[in-house]
RNA sequence: GGAGAGAUGGCCGAGCUGGUCGAAGGCGCACGACUCGAAAUCGUGUGUGCCCGCAAGGCACCGUGGGUUCGAAUCCCACUCUCUCCGCCA
């Protein structure tokens, strides 16, 4: 949420931060409503100041008979009239709030102005796209060809955008759990956190997936709780309405959770795989930071995630999110683009971002810089460390060996008993 | 699911027979005094948001939402959450 002080004083830049990031929002109802808010306001005030003063003056008891009376039928009135006004000025507060939470967060100052991925801005790669002597094949055929995955039986049970991991498969998903979570607390200097899966709205509407975004989010049928789009949900609403001690900041977050979609919008992309799911795992990284180290504390984010990948030996390429790509409620955002040889393209494995205070403003989550002095809003990040699901396929597309088999990542093995190969029964 | 207790400022905690309560007291914190310096001690100060604005000022907030009243932290109703006991249960 943009502080509405500022959108009041630069409504231009508003503007044009909307247009950069193609996320339209009605700001000139906005504006109005705070006009009008502000002149009901300052009515209303008067009227409660009169009715304090005369409602003083009867409580000390100087007046007598019909003057009382008198008195008390003005200020019945009076507070009948308030009592209209409050209600007239709780709709317009309402519908600008409603307004307010829609507008998108500003870009930062290095985010390359664009509309689609095309404009993202490639700022490294690692690691080099492995040779085959055969045609790669997707990582749902491998995983159906060893028996690891299967998404017959997972549609059965549940339906499609669902994956049901056997044997290695679920072995496999729960060793890149543990090697993640391992390697963000022991060598990055990340706490473990494991939240519920569940959140009540005003948490949701504290991150930003709500109001806008409803519906791409599951409900649970006649409560206020929503499925979890992510951990950055329930780990960054960990501090809110709470003002965190100077000497606390910066605080590093670990959470493994399952991730829930409903994938709106989607029909007919990546229906095959493990690529988009309904249900899906993964390691996310949260930090709460002071606003003058958060674009520093980003580039220690993208590389605390990029080193996942290292380990496991994936190709991957960080790609700067251009104006158009950045989404709604970060300022700047990395995506780690990981390499899929059977489709020969880098996919979104990781996206890590600076919401600077947007969030925090939503959720109330403050510092205090000094003793004594005023309470100032946090800045936020979050990133995949990385996404589970994705890391599978890339694993048995980039390890596939010839004969069916997958080569286990050297990291992971001590969780696989030290063996050095999935294959097949 | 049943019965009871509670929710107050950064924290703890009074007030809750309606007006003198934005709220005692303590802790914490800031500034000052004392001191070579510090601790201890003493003094002063210390919530948030909004409106107006040169300044002064005003309004709101005692879990949330309603109600009663000239006036509500205080009375009434509903809800949420926390704790205790009972029941059920992985």
């Amino acid at each position: 949420m943009l502080d509405l002080k500022f959108v009041r004083e630069n409504p231009d830049k508003v503007r044009e931060a909307m247009e950069l990031k193609g996320e339209p929002a009605d700001l000139d109802h906005l504006l109005e409503y705070d006009q009008e808010r502000r002149a009901l306001l300052q009515e209303v005030e008067a009227l409660k100041q009169l009715r304090n003063r005369v409602s003083k003056e009867i409580g000390q008891g100087g007046l007598r008979g019909g003057e009382l009376d008198q008195k008390k039928e003005e200020m019945r009135q009076v507070s009948d009239k308030i009592k209209m006004m409050d209600e007239q000025l709780r709709q317009i507060e309402a519908a600008q709030e409603q307004i307010l939470l829609r507008l998108p967060n500003l870009p930062d100052a290095a985010v390359p102005p664009g509309k689609d991925e095309a404009d993202n801005v490639e700022v490294r790669s690692w690691g080099k796209p492995p040779r085959f002597s055969f045609e790669p094949l997707p990582h749902w055929e491998v995983g159906e060809r060893l028996g690891i995955l299967d998404f017959p039986r997972a549609g059965k049970i549940t339906g499609s955008r669902f994956a049901l991991y056997r044997g290695e498969g679920a072995r496999l998903e729960r060793a890149l759990v543990n090697f993640m979570l391992d390697l963000h607390t022991r060598e990055h200097g990340y706490q473990e956190i494991f939240p519920p899966f569940l959140v009540n709205a005003a948490s949701m509407t504290g991150t930003g997936q709500l109001p806008k975004f409803a519906e791409d989010a599951f409900r649970v049928e006649g409560t206020d709780y929503y499925l979890i789009p992510t951990a950055e949900v329930p780990v960054t609403n960990l501090h809110r309405d709470e003002i965190l001690e100077a000497e606390a900041l910066p605080l590093y977050y670990v959470a493994y959770s399952a991730c829930f979609r409903a994938e709106a919008g989607a029909h007919g992309r990546d229906t095959r795989g493990l690529i988009r799911q309904h249900q899906f795992n993964k390691v996310e990284l949260v930090k709460f930071v002071k606003p003058e180290h958060s674009n520093e504390e980003l580039e220690k984010l993208v590389q605390d995630a990029e080193r996942v990948l290292q380990l496991l030996g994936l190709p991957y390429r960080v790609m700067l999110m251009c104006s158009g790509e950045l989404g709604f409620a970060a300022a700047k955002k990395y995506d780690l683009e990981v390499w899929l040889p059977s489709a020969g393209v880098y996919r979104e494995i990781s996206s890590c971002s600076n919401f600077s205070d947007f969030q925090a403003r939503r959720a109330g989550i403050r510092y205090r810089p000094a003793p004594g002095q005023k309470a100032q809003y946090v800045h936020t990040l979050n990133g995949s460390g990385v996404a589970i699901g994705r890391t599978v396929a890339a694993i048995l597309e980039n390890y596939q060996q010839e004969d069916g088999s997958v080569v286990i990542p050297e990291v992971l093995r001590p969780y696989f008993n030290g063996r050095s190969h999935i294959t097949a029964p």
